[in-house]
DNA sequence: CTTGCCTCTGACGTCAACGTCAGGTTCTAG
DNA sequence: CTAGAACCTGACGTTGACGTCAGAGGCAAG
């Protein structure tokens, strides 16, 4: 298929394609007239590639680990990576839910508050630009 | 204290501590000389703060919400906002489990393979840059 | 008083993951 | 055949959270 088709099917820009591509993500072939031509399995490999980013990976890394995800092999370096990767995002897991507990704390006290009529008297002033 | 001990007992840069300021995230009295003055309250600030940061909240909207945060009164709408930010939160968890299952899988395959000796055999080509 | 670290403002640099625009080619529907 | 959509490369723009540098002033010790 060519790059807007797949740029459709998995919700990514063309020019985040062309990027991936760049970054050593995603290889393409070439029709005569220097068209990319992707096949089926370029969508799901565009869709770990967005799984990853969503990890926080940069691409860089992405790039070093995406052959040992694909074909499931790897130097036992690469494996390192990996669980080095993985223990980062447990970390950044871990930090979300703190923030999100001290969210939801500072929401229920707010709510309770409101409905105590504590409310704030000071509208949020539109700040400056 | 000056900005150099709580940036030491805080952990962040001097240079993210005026950065801060700027943002309206963190004021702080003058000397009058000019040099900063914090309150010991202003390292549980700071902490908050990167906190939220961690949770994804931009310092847009840290802005927004840190008065609410702090003094546990809010508009029904600033209620709303952080109802919202919370979710997102949420939903980045989400994402980021699935992304840490994604690794983990890999991981398993990754390692059994080593294990069977299926190692890849190419080793990683350093990249150009 | 001077040395050396701390602090100030202002301003430009950085980095990643794209967005956007220009200027040109290719493909496809009618 | 032709209009218009889709594609190409190349290059500059954007955004957020700072880093870094310059040039100047402040502060504690000897």
């Amino acid at each position: 298929m060519r790059i807007g088709e797949l740029a459709g099917r998995t919700g990514v820009s063309v020019r985040a394609l062309r990027y991936y591509e760049e970054q050593d993500l995603l290889a393409a072939e070439r029709s005569p007239s220097g068209q990319r031509r992707y096949p089926e399995s370029a969508v799901d490999r565009v869709v770990l590639i967005q799984q990853l980013y969503a990890a926080g990976l940069s691409s860089r890394t992405i790039a070093e680990l995406l052959p040992c995800v694909v074909d499931g092999r790897a130097t036992p370096a690469l494996i390192e990576r990996l669980a080095a990767e993985r223990e980062q995002v447990d970390r950044r897991i871990t930090d979300l839910r703190h923030a999100r507990d001290r969210l939801d704390s500072v929401l229920t006290a707010a709510t309770a508050n409101l409905r105590t009529g504590a409310a704030c008297r000071r509208e949020a002033a539109p700040r400056a630009r």
